[in-house]
DNA sequence: ACCTGAACACCGTTCAAGT
DNA sequence: ACCTGAACACCGTTCAAGT
């Protein structure tokens, strides 16, 4: 086979599969990406422009399958917190694959869309307008390490030692994506009563 | 020359010239790792466990590096801010070596101390005993969150059209690592008084 | 336009040789 | 114990050939 009658191969379908290589905690490798979508190695630079090409596919289709409808009729915290949480679904689903986006700059309209809708419900309760931006690189801050520490297999360690103080919580303590999601649950309370308590109340 | 007098690498030094490496920018590699050691590639195994010996031993020196000693005779609140601050200066000084640690156990006593520290803080401020570790991976998400933020080129980026909201907000911000500081202290004033806000005030 | 196989340059790791 | 050069396997990218 040469040129088959359609196309076998698209940005789109490199980067699913890519994303799923590298969610499965695997690196992104091309040869295994290659073998995985059932072509040869040099079929994928017809459409993407090698590496940092996927890198830059993968950014596309999670802004797109990510899309965020504000909610209405709520009040300025559950409008924020629904706001983080979409922030927080997207970084959480494929933290490893955020890895590889630090360096690519956000320009997808999706994306914007969601920061904008940010900032309008942050205005709504009454944060000043200079602090605006800085609030929400905060929240999307703590989203983005909150699903990082979910790569960590235990982040705080200390083997067995259930005399001491933190051992003894260890003990207690969740794991696995329970401890992650309490995590965020808990952190995005704090910073939203932070956030209230700081702005004159109505 | 084969095996000098005294040794020429250790442990130590191939870890921080290759901190250094990764704080450039530059890949872990260690083709120019041995090159700027001054040795031939295979001498670094002598040393070091092959790529994943070199990760382990960036961890220890790092954390030997930052260790902690907590201030007596301040506030709850000021001394959280500064068993936070430990960390937000370990991580936002190599955020991009952080990456590469994503995956490997804590376990150096430096780093555990610090982390013990933070918990008999929370307690003194009166966070319930079942909500202390959460609040301490609360406080480790963001303070790890925004040191990789500093990685993002602009984070929110919107070319040029200053009469949309964000484009006029953005004019006004500032940016770089000044951006990245004022970050950090906002979400640290704001989990702070959200952390107060919810504990029975003395 | 889209797929293939071969060729090339690069990088991590191992190993026998040297002191 | 500690350094070296050579050998080996692997991976990303390019390119001429095929439809």
């Amino acid at each position: 086979m040469a040129r088959p009658s359609s196309p076998i191969l698209s940005r789109e379908k490199i980067a699913l599969a890519a994303i799923e290589m590298i969610d499965q905690g695997d690196e992104l490798k091309i040869q295994p990406l290659a073998k995985k979508l059932g072509v040869s190695l040099s079929s994928l630079y017809h459409h993407v422009d090698g590496r940092d090409g996927i890198v830059h596919a993968m950014r596309e289709v999670l802004s797109s399958r990510y899309e965020f409808d504000a909610p209405t009729g709520l009040g300025w915290r559950d409008t924020l917190k629904a706001g983080v949480h979409a922030l927080w679904r997207l970084y959480s689903d494929h933290p490893r694959v955020m890895i590889h986006l630090l360096g690519v700059t956000v320009d997808e309209p999706a994306t914007l869309a969601l920061y904008e809708s940010l900032i309008t419900t942050l205005k709504r309760a009454g944060v000043p307008r200079d602090e605006l931006l800085t609030t929400v690189e905060v929240l999307d801050a703590f989203a983005f390490g909150a699903a990082l520490d979910a790569l960590s297999p235990t982040r705080i360690f200390s083997p067995g030692d259930s005399r001491s103080e933190m051992g003894a919580l260890l003990d207690e303590h969740s794991s696995g994506s329970a401890r992650n999601q309490l995590l965020y649950e808990k952190g995005i309370d704090i910073i939203l009563t932070g956030i209230a308590a700081r702005v004159p109340s109505k």
